[in-house]
DNA sequence: GTGCCTGCTCACGGG
DNA sequence: GAGCAGGCAC
């Protein structure tokens, strides 16, 4: 039995067709990774194609992992040859070879969104352009779409001719060209950009990657950008063993500049191109495909196909309502405990998805709460953080004093004394001299008008030369810890953030930042600073999911994209957030079909279960606000839904009856669906609500009661007795509520206030 | 040059 | 609600 008899006819259709270009239309769930991993095997196995002509392309890193890894199970020996990467990764190696040939030097640095940010603020600034007419977000947006078109400045400005606005942003996009060159500094749409510029200029250059590359694979091409289908072209030259694969109704990135015509018009491009269709999903149960399907066709301008599925009907989509995030976060965790003390789940097999980071920090309380073990899965991303950076900053001014944005960073952090007067004197200097900011200050000396900052800025230079000797001798893991205890960060930190919580997360983050350090060392034969701080720049999070089977996941729906969970939670279900506000006005247009498949994307990563929430009223932008139930919610029929609120859920006039202020503070346990109270309770409905047990509670919530599996066990404290808290820290208990399966606690902690949590998750510790 | 206060803007997503 | 930029006092 080979390898391939596990796939289906289409599935093996797809591996076989390895000539000629191919576009794959996946479903989701219908196993492309899978074929795209097979595919790699056929060609090195059944087609002798060694595996260095072999190239798969994949947007995000957590994708690439995930696929190189299957490649490397499946095929063994020789799979590290096989170049899976990323789009920006894969250029990044290829420009680190070639961009000399571009005018750039080839240790040129990265510029993330906030060195872009403060260039640009320095351009306005310079241009005297004013940043409260013309913003520096626009600019940055604009600069970005541009290249994402392959749109030089040049070309800008003779499009943005006559317009004043245009014209604007021409002029700082030349200046901001310009700036990055000079500061020898690539942001990451000049990764692809550039690439594509080299390949056109160095036909040479392209010759030997077409050679190198001979088959091409291309996974969520409808994610492809213009500047990332022309690469891509370009690389499959006359060979054309092109292959994508992509699914158009889980097309979510236009906004940065997603071209969906690249797949819709695949066979326009290749008019020989064979297309092969994968409808079968292998993931979900058919209620929630049929949901799936349900909010997808109301899309218009897609490729029709019909996601089928021979697993059984399962449960019925779960929907509920609750009257603020509060109670929608507490709902959620507490339901993931259930489940989980049942044994009907592990804390791994659940993810909560949302639509914006921001919703992440109530649900993460609420699972402190309850102590279940979880991960939020993106965020700010972990080389953004202002700790990670400073230190970045004072490796890379260690390694080369080359990066002016880096050298400026850290020249007054911590607290040298060196102000704005002294870094624009050093500047002006430095530009005068076309010498690097660095080397400014090397002859500090020489620069008129320094003053009582000329010791300080010799004492910065000194302590940078020290760093340097010491980075011959140690490893970077030593070096970093070096660095963080010769400035002083510990307490330059402490002195910012006033607050010892967060100083200690800043510093647990470095601590993590070394063990990055030391990994990277481990398994890289001949690790240099210079080298880790480039593989450094294009990671978005510093863990792969490896290895978190343990945790419920928390994430964005963005983040999720590509992954499966057997129980999803999609939290935030309100038109006004999910749909986002601003896709809200403008009806049935390109926004709101974005929204659309996010929401099918949402929808088709779960297995078993899927779970939709929404509160009534919710906490944005410092305001309260009541938003309507989603209509991605209201496009599911309702025969696929179990609200357990027959019917009740959407009533827009009842809606504006409700003034927030005619209610009463609701107790933190009420996390019954609202809807509930108003169908059964109507008369008493704003009477305050009494905690009642859980279990009632669950019988509310139409949830029936399982066989608990947790001991009660004898607590060693009581009421009135001082405890611990891992994240809360000391508090006084209150109150201990004997359940059927467990103790409820009411704690009063002395900083965080007033929490109930079970004891069996809390782990609460006496306080002797 | 620094620290504090105020007022403003932004919460949509990633490499 | 939070983070940041700008203004102001020391």
């Amino acid at each position: 039995m080979s390898i391939y008899d596990t796939l289906n006819k289409e599935q093996r259709e797809a591996v076989a067709a390895t000539q000629g270009p191919l576009l794959l239309l996946a479903g989701a769930g219908s196993g492309k990774t899978r074929v795209l991993t097979h595919r790699v095997a056929y060609l090195i196995q059944e087609m002798g194609v060694p595996p260095w002509n072999i190239l798969a392309i994949t947007f995000t890193n957590k994708a690439a992992g995930e696929m190189r890894e299957r490649v490397d199970s499946l095929v063994g020996a020789g799979s590290s040859q096989v170049w899976v990467a990323t789009f920006h990764s894969t250029c990044l190696r290829i420009l680190r070879r070639y961009i000399d040939r571009l005018g750039f030097d080839n240790h040129f640095t990265i510029y993330d969104t906030d060195d872009q940010k403060s260039l640009v603020r320095d351009i306005c600034r310079r241009l005297q352009i004013d940043t409260k007419q013309m913003r520096e977000k626009e600019f940055m947006g604009a600069i970005s779409s541009a290249k994402d078109q392959l749109i030089s400045p040049t070309e800008y400005q003779l499009k943005a001719m006559g317009d004043f606005r245009l014209g604007k942003i021409a002029s700082v996009y030349l200046a901001y060209q310009e700036e990055l060159k000079k500061n020898n500094g690539l942001d990451f749409d000049d990764l692809l950009m550039k690439t594509v510029e080299l390949f056109k200029a160095c036909p040479e250059v392209l010759e030997q990657y077409q050679d190198r590359f001979r088959y091409i694979m291309v996974d969520e091409y409808q994610d492809t950008n213009t500047a990332q289908f022309e690469l891509i072209r370009l690389l499959a030259g006359e060979r054309r063993n092109l292959c994508v694969v992509g699914d158009d109704d889980q097309s979510i990135y236009r906004f940065r500049g997603a071209n969906i015509r690249n797949i819709l018009d695949f066979e326009k491009i290749y008019p020989d191109a064979r297309v092969i269709r994968l409808e079968q999903n292998y993931r979900s149960t058919g209620h929630i495909l049929e949901a799936a399907n349900a909010v997808i066709r109301n899309n218009a301008g897609r490729k029709e196909k019909t996601l089928w599925t021979s697993r059984e009907k399962g449960s019925r989509v779960r929907f509920r309502q609750f009257e603020n995030g509060y109670e929608e976060a507490e709902f959620i965790a507490e339901d993931i405990a259930r489940l989980v003390k049942r044994g009907q789940t592990a804390y791994g097999e659940c993810a909560v998805l949302y639509r914006t980071n921001a919703q992440s920090r109530l649900l993460e309380e609420s699972m402190v709460t309850m102590g279940l073990p979880y991960r939020v899965v993106g965020g700010v991303n972990f080389y953004a953080r202002k700790e990670i950076k400073d230190i970045l900053a004072y490796l890379k001014t260690v390694d080369n004093g080359r990066d002016d944005v880096a050298v400026k960073r850290i020249l007054n952090v911590p607290r040298r004394g060196i102000g704005d007067t002294s870094l624009d004197r050093l500047q002006s200097f430095a530009q005068a001299r076309n010498i690097s900011f660095f080397e400014a200050l090397e002859e500090a000396d020489r620069v008129p008008g320094l003053g009582r900052a000329g010791t300080k800025i010799a004492a910065f230079v000194e302590q940078i030369r020290v760093m340097r000797t010491k980075a011959r001798i140690y490893g970077i893991k030593e070096l970093i810890r070096d660095v963080i205890e010769s400035i002083g960060y510990a307490e330059y930190l402490r002195d910012q953030d006033g607050d010892e919580e967060e100083t200690q997360d800043r510093l647990n983050n470095l601590e993590e930042l070394m063990g990055k350090a030391a990994v990277y060392s481990q398994t890289h034969e001949d690790p240099t600073l210079s080298e880790f701080l480039e593989e450094v720049a294009l990671v978005a999070d510093i863990d792969s999911l490896e290895g978190e089977s343990e945790r419920v996941l928390l994430m964005t729906l963005h983040s999720a994209k590509g992954l499966e969970f057997s129980q999803v939670y999609l939290a935030g279900m309100e038109d006004g957030l999910f749909p986002g506000y601003l896709s809200l006005p403008s009806g049935d247009s390109q926004d709101m079909e974005e929204e659309r498949r996010l929401a099918y994307v949402g929808i088709t990563r779960a297995k078993d279960q899927l779970t939709l929430t929404c509160a009534r009223t919710r906490m944005m932008r410092g305001e309260t606000q009541r938003n309507a139930v989603s209509r991605f919610v209201r496009e599911i029929p309702g025969e696929l839904l179990d609200s357990s609120l027959p019917g009740s859920y959407w009533e827009p006039e009842k809606e504006m009856e409700r003034e927030a202020g005619e209610r009463e503070p609701v107790p933190a346990y009420d996390f019954r669906p609202r809807a509930f109270l108003r169908s059964r309770a109507t008369a008493q409905e704003n009477k305050p609500f009494i905690a009642q047990g859980i279990g009632s509670l669950n019988r509310i919530a139409g949830i029936s009661k399982g066989v608990g599996e947790i001991r009660l066990e004898a607590l060693d404290y009581g009421e009135g007795d001082r405890v611990n808290h891992t994240k809360y820290g000391e508090g006084t208990v209150l109150k201990i509520d004997r359940e059927p399966r467990d103790y409820k606690v009411t704690v009063l902690f002395d900083r965080a206030g007033q929490k109930i949590m079970y004891a069996s998750f809390a782990k609460l510790k006496r306080v002797p």
